[in-house]
DNA sequence: ATCGTGAGTCATCGAATTGTAATATATATT
DNA sequence: AATATATATTACAATTCGATGACTCACGAT
């Protein structure tokens, strides 16, 4: 059984698609803003999520990256703005597809079932660095075959770093891929952060460099 | 230089299309035909392929297949059906992404932009002059497979003066784009930091010249 | 050969950067 | 609601870096 997840708050949006998702063989869940899609991805498992861009409560971008902790799903975004082609595409992120309102509902099942087709490839999501596995899809981080206990930010951190192995991030950088976008927070913030991934890697702490004058690097 | 192949039978759609493209900075070239296009990827190298469906003398699909057969470049597909989405999408074919007509124009270059993002492969975007090694992404030199030591200023300053190598660039020049746009210093600052740079470069410390009454050069 | 100008070198001190720990705030769990 | 856990902020010490100016040296024109 393929299961959606449409999250708009528009209620006749919602039907409708809802109503051609059917129409494929579909089963979909509602939800009207970020906030309600992120409980029901906690509660439930899902092939695909559509997820409207403005949204009250929640928008769609900060929902999609706290969706993205809970379940490796392929997200579909939509949008009313053409503006914003280029943020859409963050592909940490997980967003595999977009369509612009007002879109054809047709074409967006299209793009569900590519989307699904595309998720379902195995994928080999571990990072390897010696003892050190890192599994994206997972979540999980070994350490000489232990499972090291890494609170979340500091996966998401190790991840984005292991990832961008061998580039010097700064910590501008890391605060808006890592944490958010519009993030008002402080740069030291990721100094703690590093400090105690470093404390939590043991023997594999020396991966994370500091590059002076710049940030960090994940070097392998 | 990122080139475009646009291949549709209708010139109105080819000129938009590649007045867009250029917009964004792409170079195009343009078919009418699926021969045409498939001639054009045998002579030429593409970064992405915009391929209409319906065209005289050879379609879309079968101009895609071969195209793929030459070279692995990034196909998006036009068509005026939606009923084809199913069949779009044999990922063997290398068909990336798709749109109805009429379409967007940004959103086309929007996707295409997306599908060279994601078909560009991971690559060392080191700069090597010999045994000279600059990885400005990682911020790291190595001399002669050994990574030397160097400050974050004398990184900033190797990196461009080696990214506009062969160039007399004035202290001025230097204090402008390696420190601050309104740098108050002294030009003395820039000799001190040469002279480090030289010292740390040890035996390729000849690439960087001295142009007396200039400033200096990276000639490689 | 001499002089003037531009370049190289050096030591020093103040400024900037980072690691860490302590503390405060937010979030999740029971 | 209380507790535990996670995250953010702040402060401070330790370290490194960078700018400066005086001095010396090299070049080239006369």
């Amino acid at each position: 059984m393929v299961r959606l997840l449409i999250v708009d708050d528009e209620k006749n949006i919602r039907e409708v698609v809802r109503e051609y998702a059917s129409l494929n063989g579909y089963e979909s869940d509602e939800a009207e803003n970020g906030l309600e899609a992120v409980e029901l991805v906690k509660a439930n498992r899902y092939d695909c999520v559509i997820l409207d861009i403005m949204m009250p409560i929640l928008d769609g971008f900060s929902a999609c990256k706290q969706i993205r902790q809970i379940q490796d799903v392929p997200v579909i975004m939509l949008s009313a703005r053409q503006e914003e082609y280029d943020k859409l595409f963050g592909f940490e992120l997980g967003v595999v597809d977009y369509v612009i309102k007002p879109f054809s509902p047709k074409e967006l099942m299209a793009r569900v079932k590519v989307a699904i087709e595309r998720s379902k490839k195995p994928e080999n999501n571990s990072l390897e660095f010696g003892g050190l596995v890192i599994d994206a899809a997972g979540r999980t981080v070994m350490v000489d075959g232990v499972k090291a206990n890494l609170t979340p930010k500091e996966i998401d951190l190790l991840i984005y770093m292991a990832e961008h192995r061998n580039t010097a991030l700064s910590r501008t950088k890391l605060l808006e891929e890592v944490w958010n976008y519009d993030y008002f927070g402080d740069d030291r913030t990721v100094d703690t952060h590093i400090k105690m991934l470093r404390h939590n890697l043991g023997p594999y702490r020396d991966y994370i460099v500091t590059v002076r004058g710049m940030g960090y690097k994940f070097e392998a």
